[in-house]
This record gives C-alpha cells, structure tokens and sequence, in this order.
DNA sequence: AGCTGTGAAGCACTTCACAGCG
DNA sequence: CGCTGTGAAGTGCTTCACAGCT
C-alpha cells in the first residue's frame, strides 16, 4: 500500500503490523480527548468505543507496544499518550513541505491537525511566480526554484504533495533527490519511487467512487431481485454473461472504431482526466 | 473499515471483495488514460503497472467482475472502461452535497475529479450566514437551515463533511435523517451513524503520522543498534521494559497530578487537539 | 471480581503456478 | 506460443476465549 512499487520485500520490517500503526493516530486522537476532559484511567472497551474499534483489536493492538495498562483497572490516559506518540515517532517535530499551493494545499497550509501533532510546515512552495511571497496560513509560498535549498536547509523528510496531476512526478522526483523519504500524494497519480522511499496516497475521487459501488449496490437489492443469495447469483451470472458479452463486445468493436483524443475535451481542465467514453450497453 | 460501528456483519455483501472494489477506481484511472492515447488492448502486466499493483492480483480482481479479457492478447480498453464503471456504478451520476465550506470544502468543490466520474455537486452547505449567496466553484452557498430541503429535492444519497470536527456528528446525523446513506468524513472524528449508513473516513494528519512512525524507524535503522533481528529484539525489549516501565509509571504518577485544562492553550485554534501533553522520559 | 494480555482459531486477501483458451 | 483465469498455498489481520494479574 506504502511503496509506489518494490515494497520493500517483507524484509526486517517487523514489529509491529501496519494495520495496527494505522490505528495507533486513532486511539492517540481518543486519548488526547480524554486527557482534555481530565479523564485518568479508560478501559479498553471504553476506549475502544471512542476510536470506533472493538476492544479485543485494541487490546491486540497495544500488546505489540508492551503491557501499558493495569489489569482490573484499565490503561493510565497519560501515560499511554506518551508511549504512543513515541512509537509514532511525535515526540519529535517534523519539518514538512507542501507542494502546489492551490485550494487544496491552501487548505492543508491551513489544517490545524497538521501543526497539532508535531508537524511543522516548514515550508509552501508552488511553480506559479505570481505566487511566490503571497502569504497562505501565515507563511510566504516560496518558488519552485529554490525546493531543493530548502529542503537541504531545514532537513526536511516529509513532502506532501497537492499539484495536479501532471507535475507530481516531476516535483516527487525533485523531493526524493533533495532527500525527502516519505511523501504523502494528494495527485491522483501513481508515483514511482527508489526503494525505501515511502509514498501514502490520499485520492478524494476514488473514495468517492467505492461509496458509489455500496450505495449502488444498497439500491439493487431494494429494487429488482429478491431475497436469493446474491453470492452466487452473482458469480453465475458473471461466469453465463461471458458468452452475450463477447458477442457484444464484437459487434462494440466493429461499430466503433477506437476513440481518438479528437473529442476536443483533453484541455486542461483539473488533475483528472475527463469522462471516460462509455459503450452502450 | 467503513461504518462507524456495528458494521453490517457480513450479511449478504457477498460478491467482490472489499480490497478488489478499493482497486476499481485506481484501474479505472488508469484505463481511462490509456484510453485518452488510444491504446486498444493492454495486457495485465501492463496495466498492473500503470495502476501500481503487481499482475497477479490485478487478474484475480478482474476475475470477480467475469472475464473480460483476451487469452494471448489481453484486455480491451474500452470495453473494461465500461464495465468497470459499470460495477461501480458511475454510469448513472451521483448528487452530492458538500457540507462545510471552509478551505477544505472549497478546494473538494473545486476539485475536478468529481465531476469527472459520474459525480456531480448538487449543493454546497455552510453553517456561516456570511457565506450564504456566495459562489464558490460556480456554485452558490446555501445555508444549513435548507439542508433537509436540498437533501430530499434533489435525490442525494452522498454527503462530504468538511466542517470542523465539533459540528461533525450533529451535521452527519442530519443528513442520515434527510435520506443520505453513504458519507466521506473529512472531519477528525468518529462518526456513529444507523446500520444501512456506509462511512469512509479521510483522515490528512492520521496520514501524515503513519509516515512519521516509518520516517522514525529508518531514522532508527541507519543510527543505533547493528544488524540483529529487530524483529525478536523489539518484542523481547518490550517485555523486558514492562517493569522498569511501571516505576517509572508510578514516580510518574505521584509527579504529575493529572493534566486539568489550565495550560491555558485549549482555545479554538482548529479541529483538531492541541499538542498532547507529554510525560518525562 | 474485573480487565488486561495473548495463544489459538478463523477469515480475508495475496501470491504462486499452471491449465486452458485464442 | 502468449496471456488470461483460477485452484491451491501462503500470509497477515481479526476475533475468540480464557489464563493470569491486581
């Protein structure tokens, strides 16, 4: 999921599960709400409630940390903040930059989460000149130019980056040569990157379109066809619909004759490409 | 993954699994830009390349949709264009509502990847009077007093939360009442929605820390301890610290008489928490 | 008596490797 | 002969259920 490719071959990469650090900012976020409202101790189902998991995972989840909690009691809220806020590694600050400073990096620039958490934007640096010097969240946006100069000079290993499409890998290749090895993608591309670089990719579309796959498919089962199992219908159908389907597909390719970019909609318009063409069905 | 808790359990959501529908958009994209250079077929390395997963698993996921390939040749472009965003069903187009318009919601209003796949903005909300009437994206702001009007006039099953996490639930929990059925939380909170309500939660600063927790492990790698299995070591370092770690807990404990509010820094800088106190090493 | 910590069982997804079709 | 489609093996995560502290 992390590396855009050649993830790093199961190697010494153990310890703790990467499915239990993705929960870690979450449990971390319930505690420091407790803490907030001078709670001392929680139980792991308590605790659980609040993060939106079940306790058994929590506690699963904490025993790859060490035996923080109190059996009979529960786990000392503050003490459990410090512990997990060293293993995530915010005990220290991070330097960050933001690349492309358009609404969307605009709005991270903004993010109080960010600065929250022992991140630092050290910097907001965008490829327009007419930019450069403009303040956004109170910090001058710097040209593109002097991206490698500032990562250099404020040691910086995280990059987020919130250009279009078009310009991220160019901009992740400057990052990584600068010696930024985690970069959290806000373009909706896939970055190539050398082994050992990290890469998490946020994409505001495709969550989109897999909560359209579930509301889909709660409208289906509402409507047409009743309470059969839809677990095998489903496969039989797919496996039946292959023959029609080819037919189709046949006669598709002899009435259209592949798409040439001449649609005139290619422009420039956003990160994204434009509606894809769809057959009939 | 999705609903905030008693997720439907594994009722009748048979079909294609979840991990498969996560992909679809990423080959989607990809597809569609193949499509755009007129490229007629591709073959599963390909295009498991250009999506960034390996080939295996991009055939095992098309092999749940039925076979739409070609043995000796590969898969049809524009044929999978369609069927892909047939399943995800992005043939028809979806209304949503964005509510909370601040630097978030502007820049999801803006963003062109929505419109691009079978979404389509149908309203932008926000609690500020100030900004009712005014256009953002081309579209102007309605206030949330009309939030069950526009709900229901225009058929939306999809909201986006952008608004600060305080307003989060109160906002979700009108929307589910309006009729909306699946919600993207851009909000740091956990939202506890009915049974029937799907989530998925964006989270920017949760992202940011899973790339600090490896950013620290290389850092950690490179300087101290040599090559010996980090694997058993930690876990044996772990148990290891469970006593010294408990006296250092309770010295701890006597020391610090539990946080109150009085750091005199809790004010309302964000939607997020303030940095978390921390105890002495 | 209560709640944590954890082996063991169960489940889901990934990867392998090759039969089978074009 | 090449590439898809897929059983089977492998891996990692989740859930169960209870032993063991406090």
């Amino acid at each position: 999921m992390a590396t855009g490719r050649t993830h790093r071959p199961a190697t010494r990469s153990r310890g703790i599960p990467e499915a239990t650090v993705a929960r870690l900012p979450l449990y971390l976020r319930a505690l420091t709400a407790l803490s907030e409202r001078s709670v001392p101790t929680v139980s792991s189902e308590e605790l659980a409630a609040a993060a939106g998991v079940n306790s058994a995972k929590l506690r699963k989840d904490f025993s790859y940390l060490g035996s923080y909690g109190t059996r009979g009691v529960g786990y000392d809220v503050e003490y459990l903040v410090y512990q997990i806020s060293r293993e995530l590694g915010l005990t220290q600050d991070w330097p960050v930059v933001i690349v492309g400073i358009g609404n969307l990096g605009a709005a991270l620039a903004n993010y109080g989460g960010f600065a929250s958490r022992g991140f630092r934007v050290a910097a907001l640096i965008d490829a327009d000149p007419a930019m450069a010097g403009k303040p956004v969240a109170g910090i001058a946006v710097q040209h593109t130019d002097e991206l490698e100069k500032i990562i250099t000079d404020n040691g910086v290993s995280i990059g987020v980056i919130a250009t279009p499409a078009g310009a991220a890998q160019q901009v992740c290749d400057r990052l990584v040569a600068a010696g930024v090895t985690s970069i959290l993608n806000f373009a909706p591309t896939v970055l190539t990157v050398p082994d050992g670089v990290d890469v998490r990719k946020v994409d505001l579309s495709i969550e989109l379109q897999i909560l359209a796959f579930h509301e889909q498919r709660k409208a289906g089962e509402d409507a047409g066809h009743d309470d059969e199992d839809s677990d095998d219908a489903r496969a039989v159908a797919a496996r039946e619909a292959r023959r029609a389907v080819r037919e189709v597909r046949e006669a598709a390719a002899k009435a259209a004759p592949a798409a040439d970019g001449s649609t005139g909609a290619s422009d420039r318009k956003g990160p994204d490409g434009d509606v894809p063409a769809v057959m009939p069905a």
